[in-house]
DNA sequence: TTATTTAACTAATGATTGTTAGTTTTATAA
DNA sequence: TTATAAAACTAACAATCATTAGTTAAATAA
């Protein structure tokens, strides 16, 4: 078929198209709009003809634009909702915990750039009940974050810092790390950890 | 009129609106709206119905929808270009001009929330020639604060960090707090700035 | 009051949106 | 080969979009 030859355009972006679904590979192409241009700005027919076929050939593989979206966002979101309880059920340090959660955000925004770019600025056009229920896993994601920290400072491994700020200081930069990622591909994901790690908990003065 | 009646549910937004144009009104509609929706997804029918008129009649006082969007972005970036010159032509050390920088952002953010959520998050929207300008006012501003962290390092106010990735955390934290800030606006913009301060500059962990 | 300007209105434009119906082609199974 | 299922196609739908034209009402100046 036309719209898997190797000289489509878009064929390489997909690196085992074979064994993906034409479904997944939809998903993958809408992602990557969404991303560069937000959902609302995304036309069926942008990413049909991304895709390599017409606007309609599309339903044939999903039921609506929305169904793209809500299974993009909460695929990524289970994801790291599902990292959050590994590194919560641990016995690491507080410390360590907070280490593991750069790492974690690091990881998916090396290997799924566009879903982290979703689940971070899009979720706005969630309609319900996906809208009602990504906030929910949000804040309880937030709250754990908050209680790392607040254990860290109760065992003096941290600073006497306001939680709650600086919950949503690392978070925010963590979340938002996917703008600054993609004009700088090259740096090796282990150095960037490590020197995250030193930015966001270590600070940059000097005492 | 009817639409600057004290009935009008949106009376009460304005706190001057005597003294504004109805441009101005309906720029800070419309930007209150873009904030909620996103720019794609608010219609001229949603800002004509928030101002109380009905959509042709915006074009008594504008031009088109994107200029809405290309004078607020425009006007907050100018604010935040100005705020940095000031800084940077100040004779203060790297540690002092970063706690401007930190209260320009606690500033702006309290004062016009709108404005910020729009140059943070829908600047993907803005045509040409302005999405080319506000690209390098943007890229600039980032510059000047590696230099200001660079400086610091060399005088060796600061650690030995990565400037680049040290200026993207600092900045992507005080771009997104407009985020955080809407839920909590209860909290001293003062007391926000001193944590705000620690966290970002200090850091949470005690060595 | 009257004349003029400002700013609202109604109605309609063409373009684009997501989506459906019906049909044809392609791939699979018998 | 033939029958069936999967997946593409064309054509069109109704809804909504930003915007324009033409008209009426309100505010201002004479």
């Amino acid at each position: 078929p036309k719209h898997l030859t190797t000289s489509h355009p878009n064929f390489y972006i997909c690196r085992n198209h074979a064994s993906m679904t034409k479904k997944e590979i939809i998903k993958q192409h809408a992602a990557c709009l969404f991303r560069l241009k937000g959902y609302k700005a995304t036309s069926m027919r942008d990413i049909a003809h991304e895709v390599g076929m017409e606007a309609a050939s599309l339903y044939n593989h999903i039921s609506n634009k929305q169904e793209i979206l809500a299974e993009l966002m909460m695929h990524i979101a289970e994801l790291f909702t599902e990292g959050m309880e590994n590194i919560q059920n641990s016995s690491l340090s507080p410390r360590e915990k907070m280490e593991r959660l750069i790492a974690l955000h690091i990881r998916y925004t090396v290997e799924k750039p566009d879903a982290v770019a979703i689940i971070t600025s899009e979720w706005v056009h969630l309609e319900e009940p996906h809208h009602k229920s990504y906030l929910l896993l949000r804040s309880a994601y937030e709250h754990n974050i908050q209680n790392i920290i607040e254990t860290g400072i109760q065992e003096k491994q941290f600073a006497k810092v306001d939680t709650q700020i600086a919950a949503f200081s690392i978070l925010s930069t963590l979340r938002w790390l996917y703008s600054w990622h993609h004009q700088q591909e090259s740096i090796n994901p282990l150095e960037l950890e490590q020197k995250m790690i030193q930015c966001l908990l270590d600070g940059i003065a000097i005492r």
